[in-house]
DNA sequence: CTGAAAGCGCTAACAT
DNA sequence: ATGTTAGCGCTTTCAG
């Protein structure tokens, strides 16, 4: 039964005649489970070299329960669901770390608890979740699955105590969102949530009341709304607050990106300057805040960490002891940009970076 | 040596022994290489639903050679690179045909190349590459690996005859933006390209000289330049093609829609209305084309299209028959908005469509 | 430290 | 059509 494999011409027993040695050895060798670097660990490496060898991933996974891959499950890719910059240094952390990527887009949580069990029967050694969805059966599947393998979520409201958390510190965020505004000589600020059920909103909301009071930044009732994350809804909300009002705020805090852009575009049409009348600051740094018009400032979440972390916790060595969950928020960036702060240079001069009208 | 294996406590003796059948049976009722339906199928489903059976998948690349696994060689993720809409759509071609997704993103070639070789070295059964790098490095690996696999390179100049191509009708897409332009009652056309070396830069301006003087629309020899796809460039080029001029163009086509974006400030910062003075049409349909102010006008791949020709051409089966490249460029959609046609509607009404995500 | 040999779980060949 | 059996290529015991 001899068949051309397409994968790997060359077995580990090419390389051992070669060499003159036995297989065991050209594996101790190869997997660095020697420690002399001797004749013989020379020889083999030679060999190896020589005939183009590596490794049968197969092979290797079968007899080892190794697969060096890491599964990663999102619902879905777009800037407001999973920053490209998230997903580029989760691929570069994966990368350094020596393993693989198996990606899953999974619309909703049937699909990301079936990508799950997929990955599961697959034998990955990790998983990485990127979700907001608190269904029952994705929340099951990870409570089950943690057992077998380091699970690490990233970002949003955590799903189960059992699996890891990696994410920013909202709270952090929020307080220096309010300090900033504060700081630029803003007095009432609205804020435009995110929905009342989703994430720690409610968390989020305290904080706000709690530093916007003890700045003596008097926030009205009114201008504190719960909703969902999209430009319409910022537009909408923006009308709502500034039309036919008798008092109205100086600042706007947003939940998303896309809610102050909606603000903006909403002030623009009912000519508020931003950011003289209104200062406006969004959440997530997406590519879109440079090319706002004015720039927008907003909460620069550093994904590269958040990377990092997850995949430090997933290839971490825990022989013998159970793996515990581990949980950490990391303070975000504040990156400051026209919509909070009139620079002194013309606005909208080009050779700062980016800059679109829209 | 009995370990206790994390991925698969089941195996599929188990479920032989629970149906009562041998494993070479259930092997083939559940990989579907059986004709009836009869009452020994049905055992087998049974017993490996209950003992919650799914094959260990290393055993079966290992014996079949097949890992049903897709390798994606990346330059990026971002817009301009790798539009996301094509991400989320090979995600679901590949999830469509049953297949896992291995994703490397490769900054440079090198790294490029070096994903490709792990990706044969793990037996992956098809790659596609996303890619414009055309050093010999990559290209070599490509030759070299297209005889043990089917590769598809997906949009971007074909680096080599040797592997499948699935792209855009560049030439389709400049008539139909010329024509469009045409229409709208332009004269004067001016054209952004690319590099000259990039891309079929030669055959598109080719295109692009043809169709415009077909229609009369003189091109000025000083109105087409090639540069980099940046906005700072677009900015530029616009800067010389109105600023101190008798005889200026009244519309830009731009190789991509940062250059547009950027020809969008520049038109704004001289005081030219788009579409009125100027019409801007981009390339790739980004998602700020939406959020521009005018919104851009601009070229849309079939994204879908091009993800599904993909999957399909890497799972075709080829028993026997070498494989041979195949090369489709799919005619792309004109997306007309504001910078080229000037709407009844209020200019940038929220209740346009896609006014949301971005 | 090295080699011999077992066997990971599965599927494909072969025999019935 | 089903069962029997031989490996796929590797890693890891176990013996020396």
């Amino acid at each position: 039964m001899t068949r051309e494999t397409a994968s790997s011409q060359t077995s580990i027993a090419n390389v051992a005649a070669l060499a003159n040695v036995s297989t065991a050895t050209v594996s101790r060798v190869l997997s660095g489970q020697r420690s002399k670097d001797d004749d013989i660990a020379q020889r083999v490496r030679q060999a190896a070299d020589q005939l183009n060898y590596s490794a049968n991933f197969a092979a290797s996974s079968l007899r080892s329960d190794v697969t060096r891959t890491i599964g990663l499950v999102l619902p879905q890719i777009s800037e407001e669901e999973t920053p490209t910059v998230l997903l580029n240094s989760l691929s570069a952390a994966i990368r350094a770390a020596n393993r693989y990527l198996l990606l899953a887009v999974g619309t909703d949580a049937q699909e990301q608890s079936k990508d799950l069990h997929s990955f599961l029967a697959r034998g990955v050694d990790g998983l990485i979740i990127i979700s907001d969805s608190s269904a029952d059966s994705l929340i099951d599947s990870l409570n089950q699955a943690h057992k077998d393998l380091p699970i690490v979520q990233i970002g949003g409201k955590s799903l189960t105590p059992h699996i890891s958390w990696v994410g920013t510190d909202e709270s952090e965020a929020m307080r220096m969102t309010v300090d900033h505004l504060a700081e630029q000589g803003a007095h009432a600020i609205a804020y435009l949530s995110r929905e009342i059920e989703t994430y720690t909103a409610a968390d989020l909301f305290t904080t706000f009341y709690t530093q916007a009071k003890a700045l003596d930044l008097t926030p009205d009732p009114d201008w504190v709304q719960f909703g969902p994350c999209t430009m319409e809804r910022g537009y909408q909300a923006a009308l709502s607050l500034f039309q036919g009002r008798r008092i109205v705020p100086d600042a706007v805090v947003c939940a998303s990106d896309a809610v102050a852009l909606g603000v903006l575009i909403a002030c623009r049409h009912i000519n508020l300057r931003v950011p003289e009348d209104v200062k406006i600051i969004g959440y997530g740094d997406s590519p879109a805040c440079e090319l706002a018009q004015p720039a927008l400032t907003s909460i620069h979440p550093v994904y590269e960490d958040m990377a990092n972390e997850a995949v430090r916790i997933i290839c971490e060595r825990t022989t013998g002891k159970p793996r515990l969950p581990s949980y950490r928020a990391f303070k975000p960036e504040l990156i400051y940009r026209e919509s909070t702060w009139s620079p002194r240079t013309g606005s909208s001069d080009m050779t700062l970076p980016g800059a679109v009208d829209y």
